[in-house]
DNA sequence: TCTGAAATTGATGGCTT
DNA sequence: AAGCCATCAATTTCAGA
């Protein structure tokens, strides 16, 4: 689907503010309801807008901390990868996971209440997966940008 | 603020679907409108709900590939760090930044275009900053859990 | 705090330009 | 492809339980 310059200004709001009114919406890129409207449903239909979200504080649910796991496996045959892939899918904790290309074998986000809950987990749970050779965590100390909503350029 | 267990079922079906009406939000988690709005409004008063955003798929505005950049600088004092915040803030392509703890000084989230695009990325911009005296980049060959959203337990 | 009704406001689709 | 307008549905407020 090819876009032009009001379609990106509609991602933008939206990716700004997810439950805009359409009304609202409207006025700010400037078109009548109807035609925004619409053009909102294609871009839904096109699944260039793939679904809406809350964003939600982490911890005002009880998720305190968030850290990157990086996973090196003992082999890289698909078994391993996928029953490693298995386990993670289990793991609620985990809320992010990529097979990587280069050094190591996978890339994880992991939100814990705390550090304690997040050293319990790697060495109860993570480390205990079949084909996990070696673990190494990263710890944010401050996040800068947050990483949700992608540039959306005007033109 | 406490939240009971309809507020963490409201909180689960609003990350799973941001621009749910309130009526029908009011049926999935057995209540009637009136109350259902009133913690909504709670909830995002009380900074639980931070907001809300549409999930754009990035392919679909040109951006083929996401990978993950870590960042050593020159010296971690405050004066380094916080040119280095600022020369990142300015970095569209860069969609998240987290000060680490560990090994490295900096782990990076970027959007591109494709590889090509990535790595005149790299070495334009992200090497040329201030401060920066080494960047490793992270491939994700292939993303099994996305990221966007936070576990919320039923207990 | 919930329920239920009433009033305001927005969503939606057909038709015209 | 956008604007206009009529209809329908949802949001929102406020009484009472």
């Amino acid at each position: 689907m090819k876009l032009d310059d009001i379609d990106r200004s509609i991602l933008r709001t939206l990716q700004r503010d997810g439950r805009i009114q359409n009304i609202e919406l409207a006025r700010e890129i400037g078109l009548s309801p109807s035609p925004c409207l619409r053009r909102v449903k294609l871009l839904e239909d096109a699944g260039v807008i793939k679904g809406y979200s809350a964003v939600i504080d982490a911890a005002s649910v009880g998720y305190g901390v968030t850290l990157f796991a990086r996973v090196w496996l003992t082999h890289q045959d698909s078994t391993t990868i996928s029953r490693f892939v298995e386990a993670i899918a289990a793991m609620d904790q985990v809320v992010e996971c990529h097979l990587m290309a280069g050094e190591c074998d996978a890339l994880l986000r992991v939100v814990a209440a705390d550090l304690n809950d997040y050293y319990r987990f790697q060495a109860d749970h993570l480390s205990r997966v079949d084909g996990v050779s070696n673990v190494k965590t990263d710890v944010p100390m401050q996040t800068v940008k947050t990483g949700r909503g992608i540039p959306i350029s005007r033109r």
